[in-house]
DNA sequence: GCTGAAATCGCCTAACG
DNA sequence: CGTTAGGCGATTTCAGC
């Protein structure tokens, strides 16, 4: 696993880095317990070696005025790779779909949009999604609220399963 | 709106600080064109009126070994307000669950998940999700590959809107 | 009220052991 | 990995628009 590169304080840098990608690199080498420098040294090669994508503020959609997110699952008619691979081009270009993700089962992709209003996302539904190249069906459902809407991944069950195997 | 209260440079150092949100203060600064203690200024008032949730680094999933990605659909036997709240409760406790969103529609919830593997998604499943009380139905489907994943806003959608309506 | 300029303080980040 | 040290950024203070 890629994993076993990564030593203990490694992992404690990601793990504060994602929960605060903004805090000094002094306050993350105090709290990961080395000093400054080999702290930066480990941080640039974790973003080199690709476990940090980058940084990013955490917007608020709706106090922005975007009121409206949406799911929606995909269908197309054909699944030949140049096919997928041409309609998940076009995903890339709109950015209302700020998310999609290609699955196994009976859709074939789910995307995550958002909008300003209702208004504005049925235009892009009939007049973008639906209307695109090689889309058979598509069938969304409206976001009432969110209970849970964590970035990032679970660093807990990683180390549970470090521990266990170890 | 709210976003009436934010001129255009708000709106650029949100979309700078949503693109990149460890840029030094200085360089936002820059890019936004005005001085530094300003820009500072307007970003801690930003954050204090909650545009700004927080920031956090992308990890990696498949880096660090969470090599499953899953959206759940799952409907509640009742969808009385206590039962809604008490099933969104238990998802905030399920490391594995990142996400979770009450829908309109046909499903009640949308749950994006993370594992390890499947054999760990498949315990979750089985011995939680499905377990949990007030579930009726989970459908869920793994993520074959990410075509797109955009954290944030589309700041282009809200500057032609304004342009628009102005 | 805001912004900008200057000054202080603290952090970043080389180089070396 | 730690320490040192020089340069740069962050942040407060204060003056000006």
């Amino acid at each position: 696993m890629a994993t076993t590169r990564l030593d203990p304080i490694d992992r404690k840098i990601l793990a504060e880095l994602q929960a605060d990608g903004r805090m000094t690199n002094v306050e993350l080498a105090k709290r990961v317990g080395i000093s400054a420098p080999p702290c930066l040294r480990r941080v640039r090669t974790l973003e080199e070696a690709g476990f940090i994508r980058g940084y990013h503020a955490d917007v608020d959609p709706r106090e922005l005025g975007f009121e409206v997110q949406v799911f929606a699952n995909v269908g197309l008619q054909s699944q030949a790779e140049a096919d997928l691979s041409a309609f998940e081009a076009r995903c890339r270009d709109w950015p209302l779909v700020r998310e999609c993700h290609m699955l196994n089962g009976e859709v074939d992709f789910i995307l995550k949009c958002v909008a300003p209003d209702l208004s504005t996302f049925q235009r892009f539904l009939t007049e973008e999604l639906t209307a695109a190249a090689n889309v058979a069906s598509v069938k969304t459902a409206l976001v009432i609220r969110d209970a849970k809407d964590q970035p990032g991944v679970p660093f807990e069950v990683l180390e549970e399963r470090l521990a266990r195997d170890a």
